[in-house]
DNA sequence: TCAATGGGCGCG
DNA sequence: AAAGCGCGCCCATTGA
């Protein structure tokens, strides 16, 4: 497909450039080298898709953008992930990926051969490679819930948001109710699609990772006057945020670049980003408090089901008498105090193979079904 | 033939 | 005023 427009690599960003050039469409947007940038946020409006790859109608799809885009996807998945796997597997059909766990600069894991943390979750095609131990056994997990969030409110003192997710109060909700005062009457369900609540969603994910007004602009879709006249409400709201990240910025500046986290730990930052420090400390502190969680499983005995670990997220299997009870118990001990805020989770049971929530909302659910009754 | 670099893309 | 953070790993290209 994509050779007749003499593209005879997708992988090659060059012969993709120059081909969808001579096709007559206008590809502004650079790499930092100055060179045509042809990735995915440039070939998804070429093709009329949106980040989901769902049509927008905006305009005639361009077919050399849609093929390469396709293309590449079922590459990196087919080799990646896959081969893999694949290549991982022992004479027992188990993997045992190499784990780092201070892989990271701020001391999160990171896992390779293969990547178990980096597996596709937007859909269930790979995931489901992974399968209970045994057969009649069931995939069970637990995530924690806006785990960087709540430490991102614990650490810079923002008593009146912490007292609040205390108090059971929906983050992103409340967040919105302090920042949009006319909200603040309105219930969750009522919060629930409203565009503000999404807003102050984006706009607190943006300070958890250091995000800018630009990244904002362009993940809202707002005009980016709109989100700084909104990001401006947001600090005017909660003030403690700003004021932690000076302070966090200034002890790196008078520590040769380095932070200090709770635990002890000394992170390095970039030396050209300094404004990074929260998103720093916030990592780092997520990766501590699910470092305590499986102490935690370890001394309840709850580790001999672990099987995996994605960042905010334990793995576990069980057998399907016990499921519900391990991912309780589980659950239980990601739930902690850390700095005056809860931290909590969310156990779930899945089934005979790890995907994400397929087997109650997606498209496969009847699939997913079929094969529970097959495996039990 | 090999290592380094750049662009790109999967995750939380 | 302005700034996405952290990874693993793929392919193509480049320069020894």
């Amino acid at each position: 497909m994509a050779r007749q427009y003499g593209v005879t690599s997708v992988n090659a960003p060059k012969q993709v450039g120059a081909a969808l050039l001579g096709m007559g469409e206008e590809l502004s947007a650079k790499t930092a080298n100055g060179q045509i940038a042809v990735g995915k946020e440039v070939l998804l409006p070429l093709a009329d898709l949106d980040k989901d790859w769902h049509r927008i109608g905006g305009r005639e799809p361009n077919p050399l953008a849609d093929a390469v885009l396709r293309s590449k996807r079922a590459g990196k998945w087919a080799v990646s992930y896959c081969a893999a796997m694949l290549d991982a597997m022992d004479s027992g059909g188990r993997i045992h990926p190499m784990i780092n766990t201070l892989g990271a600069r701020t001391a999160r894991w990171s896992v390779s051969a293969p990547p178990l943390q980096q597996l596709p979750s937007s859909e269930w095609r790979i995931r489901r490679c992974i399968i209970a131990d045994n057969p009649g056994d069931v995939i069970v997990a637990s995530d924690f819930a806006q785990v960087e969030l709540r430490v991102l409110a614990a650490l810079a003192g923002a008593s009146r948001v912490v007292e609040r997710i205390n108090a059971g109060e929906d983050l992103h909700s409340l967040v919105t109710r302090m920042v949009f005062p006319e909200t603040a009457a309105m219930t969750d369900a009522e919060l629930k699609n409203d565009k503000r609540r999404k807003l102050c969603k984006t706009i607190s994910l943006g300070k958890a990772y250091a995000g800018g007004i630009n990244t904002l602009a362009r993940q809202t879709g707002l005009p980016v006057q709109q989100v700084k006249t909104a990001v401006q409400a947001y600090d005017r709201a909660i003030p403690e945020f700003g004021r932690w990240s000076k302070r966090l910025t200034r002890e790196a500046y008078s520590n040769n670049m380095t932070i200090t986290t709770p635990s002890g730990r000394i992170l390095r930052l970039n030396r050209d980003k300094a404004y990074t420090a929260i998103a720093f400390m916030c990592q780092s502190s997520a990766r501590d408090i699910l470092g305590e969680a499986l102490l935690n499983m370890r001394d309840a005995g709850l580790l001999r089901y672990v099987i995996g670990v994605v960042h905010d997220e334990v793995i576990a299997s069980a057998p399907r008498k016990d499921a519900e009870e391990v991912s309780r118990e589980i659950g239980r001990c990601m739930t902690m105090p850390f700095f005056g805020v809860d931290i909590a989770s969310d156990p779930e049971v899945y089934g005979p193979t790890w995907g994400h929530g397929y087997a109650k909302h997606g498209p496969a659910a009847d699939a997913i079904a079929e094969t529970m009754e097959v495996a039990t």
